[in-house]
RNA sequence: CAAGUUGAUCAGACAAUCGCACGAAAUGUGAGGAAAGUCCGAGCACCAUAGGACAGAGUGCCGGCUAACUACCGGUGAAGGCGACUUCAAGGAAAGUGCAACAGAAAUAUACCGCAGAUUUAUCUGUAAGGGUGGAAAGGCGAGGUAAGAGCUCACCGAGGGAAUAGUAAUAUUCCUUGCCCUGUAAACCCCACUCGGUGCAAGUAAGGAGGGUUAAAGUUGUCCGCCACCUCCGCAUACGCUAGAACCUAUUGGUAACAAUAGGUCAAGAAAGAUGAUUGUCAAAUACAGAACUCGGCUUACAGAUCAGCCUUGUACC
RNA sequence: AGGGGUAUCGCCAAGCGGUAAGGCACUAGACUUUGACUCUAGUAUUCGUAGGUUCAAAUCCUGCUACCCCUG
């Protein structure tokens, strides 16, 4: 995930949770917004009641990595926000959630 | 063989594909023993070069070690354990102040029941052996002594003082001496000795913008002295700080050890919404606690599954 | 990164060296035809946890755990 693709500061964050559309189900939440710039832009959130230091890590990298995996709309950013009960759930449940999101909000190429 | 005790070690490995961070690039490098808690100590940075006094805080047997320490090592003493061994904030109560509930006659001074004598039938005198209370009651125990008793006298033990010997010292041993002037608590105030200036990398430096100030305020510290000529604010908005260091590994030497010295070798994450993940295969099987954010030395806490060692200890059986 | 605080019955809490007040709730009894109100009585095994100091610790000291707050 190269730094052109991510989201950098808290204004970008609070912008698009204020304005943006949201879709989730039982580990995740995806919000997105439509933008200006060329490409996209995606932010992982996983907030400190999901568990541990090492718990939290472990999360993102599988969240990264299934969402490395797919291909989507350029021109929107997108936040992915961890629910508590994501901690328990294995990678491939987690692919599978992310793009059954992705195809829900219709951001798939 | 069983139970224990002490000291250590490892913390899955290898291979393939995709992906991430650093880097000009490479067939490069890329989480720990605790990276954690932030409980101590330092480096480094700025404030004055870090000064003086007071307040405040910490430490407290002796010697060593260290950059430094409340850490560590060795010893002394005390407590616990059959033992190997373990634990200990271990100065001063004769500088002063405070506190010691309840019980008990009396809590730092006393005489309730007693004991003995006198007058006499309830008082006086002398006592502290015995009783009972308490965590603590004027050293313990035996003998002599006495009206009854009492360190009143003596032996032994304990305590204080002095000397000698051993030891760098804490201290230990032996001898002499003092009839013994006296409870506990200083993790109560306090006294004595030693240590500590403040703030922390979001420190700060450089560059940028805005404002205040002329010997006064502001700043430097909790207060005062002293000092200074500049000081304050803005905003993750850039670069540096940012990783070669009291570093790590191996060997030798000195030392009981902590540790030190010498020689050789190595360079081993450096991000800024924040890098290690996914899939597959092999190894019989399986992975606990846990993720660097300026850097080190300790301490504390968490931890699956294993392994090793000690002329270690105790018990049982056999020879 | 730095600093501060709290933990006591099911709930709210007082107590800061001498053995745990009070209120609500709960249980039992009384009152009432019955219920409520009212009255009486009861309920703390270890004061978050593990050690230490002391004759004695909820209280003093140290380590740990959980939660909360402040500065940036």
């Amino acid at each position: 995930m190269q730094r052109q693709y991510r989201l950098t500061n808290q204004r970008s964050f609070d912008y698009i949770y204020k304005h943006g559309k949201c879709v989730s189900d039982d580990l995740f939440t995806l919000v997105y917004l439509e933008g200006k710039y060329p490409l996209y832009k995606v932010g992982f959130v996983v907030a400190k009641k999901v568990g541990k230091a090492v718990v939290r890590n472990k999360v993102r990298r599988r969240m990264r990595e299934a969402f490395r995996l797919l291909e989507v709309k350029e021109f929107h950013s997108y936040i992915i926000v961890a629910h508590s009960i994501a901690s328990e759930a294995t990678y491939l449940c987690i692919k599978e959630s992310i793009k059954t999101l992705f195809e829900k909000a219709g951001m798939l190429k």
